[in-house]
DNA sequence: GGTTGACCTTGACGCAGCGTCAGGGTTCCA
DNA sequence: TGGAACCCTGACGCTGCGTCAAGGTCAACC
């Protein structure tokens, strides 16, 4: 027999660690060799051979799980499994790929979780004079219904910008503006909803009814108003005493 | 309060698995919400908000550890990490990239830890004739050699190539290829030395100098030699009787 | 011959990001 | 009143090793 290696030569010549070198021993890959006298493992160049070919299969990103049946393949079946690893370091690819792009995204600024579009309608907001506290409550708004609804945000943006072209609705966001800081008891509370409710007169007959929000959705955004605005539970309970209700979906009370 | 969540509404609306929300909670991404009288988790909307932005930087390839800082984080550190992750996955798509042209090599056929000219040589070999069983015994020495020196490869390779111009190397290999086959004590054996002495003698002097092979990589040649050849060692005795020495660096023997 | 330092051995935990039981209690609906 | 569908905690599993821990061994030097 020729020079007997040590496991430490074995792993240098093949450009691995001692621990991977056990490591695939443990896993079965590479055969547990002959122990000396002293129980040390003791290996022949051969073995340096076959490590090195369970390294290049584990670089190209073969698992190790699937090594162990590539090295003793036939030609054919090693070229249809070469082929399905492609097919998956394809996918990977695409997916880091995926990553990148939102993270450009991300670096945008606010649109964690929310499509451009989004960002666009609340910066328009910004520029109405809305304050910061209120285009937060309403980004968090939107960030949930982009998470149930992705597919229609283009959707509610375009009918949210729209509503935004009305010199009313800039008023009312301005009085909204000032109710998020106001206490549960306000006094000026009945005018704002006064108003609210008046132009809601105005909107054409079944203008709600193309709010296709899910009801629990719905209920969800109620939930973050309630959570977020003192005032929010008078000012659905004046609403209701001039027959309307909810927040989110505004309807007329049903007469029952 | 509004609407309190289960854990598996908080999820079904977030789009995650509710363990991966109680893994969150582990991990302090997300904080422990009150529990109702049996011990449940209750949730208020703000905690789907919440959880959608973790997913929102988890799914862009954010680790869990650095989305924990992210998500208070002020907007020019947000933009440093982001910058730094996407670097991140810049190398990981590359990386994935260079395992997607390792495996083609693969598919390629024995190029199994061998670049392209070496797999090129060893077709050379078999058609001038030699036999499979020392192709393959070539094969393993080089894949030795390529993980030790692999800037050389093409050196070699270019010097054996130009070695089998030369009809009568290509002779001593059909020589070679018979002597795998025979046993230690094969009575031809002495001719087959002879022969090859003859050639080593025509070598220009010097000619094996240019063998820049470290020792010990030669050594492990040899040891393949012997290993895989029955009559390895009585040809280095026969060598050495005719005043040469080694197998893969064969020299002259010193004269002491 | 004693010591030092570089090896070798097995065994076991740790990492990321959850999936997936196991072995309970709870709530809700028919 | 029973079963389905939730909830809880705790723990192991997966990948591919890195990294101690707690020893035994070998080679060399004093």
């Amino acid at each position: 027999m020729g020079a007997m290696l040590t496991i430490s030569q074995l792993a240098g010549y093949a450009g691995v660690t001692v621990r991977a070198v056990r490591h695939y021993h443990a896993k079965g890959l590479l055969p547990e060799p002959e122990r000396d006298h002293s129980g040390y493992r003791r290996y022949g160049a051969a073995a340096v051979v076959e490590l090195i070919r369970i390294r290049t299969l584990a670089d190209a990103g073969v698992p190790l799980s699937r090594v162990k049946a590539l090295l003793d393949a036939g030609p054919e079946e090693f070229a249809a499994a070469v082929e399905e690893i492609d097919h998956r370091l394809r996918t990977e690819i695409r997916d880091l790929q995926r990553h990148r792009e939102r993270i450009a995204q991300l670096a945008a600024g606010e649109s964690l979780a929310l499509p451009p579009e989004a960002v666009a309608y609340l910066d328009r907001l910004r520029g109405i004079g809305v304050p910061e506290a209120m285009v937060e409550a309403e980004r968090d708004a939107w960030i949930l219904v982009a998470a149930q609804l992705p597919e229609q945000m283009p959707f509610y943006m375009e009918m949210k910008g729209q509503q935004l072209d009305d010199p009313r609705v800039v008023e009312l966001y301005a009085d909204l503006a000032d109710v998020v800081g106001w206490p549960a008891d306000d006094p000026r509370l009945a005018g704002v909803v006064d108003r609210l409710v008046d132009q809601l007169r105005d909107l054409p007959d079944g203008a709600w009814e193309d709010d296709q929000l899910p009801d629990d959705l719905a209920d969800l955004l109620d939930a973050v108003f309630l959570d977020s605005v003192p005032a929010a539970r008078t000012m659905l309970r004046l609403l209701e005493e001039r027959g309307w209700t909810g927040w989110t979906k505004l309807k007329p009370v049903s007469v029952g």
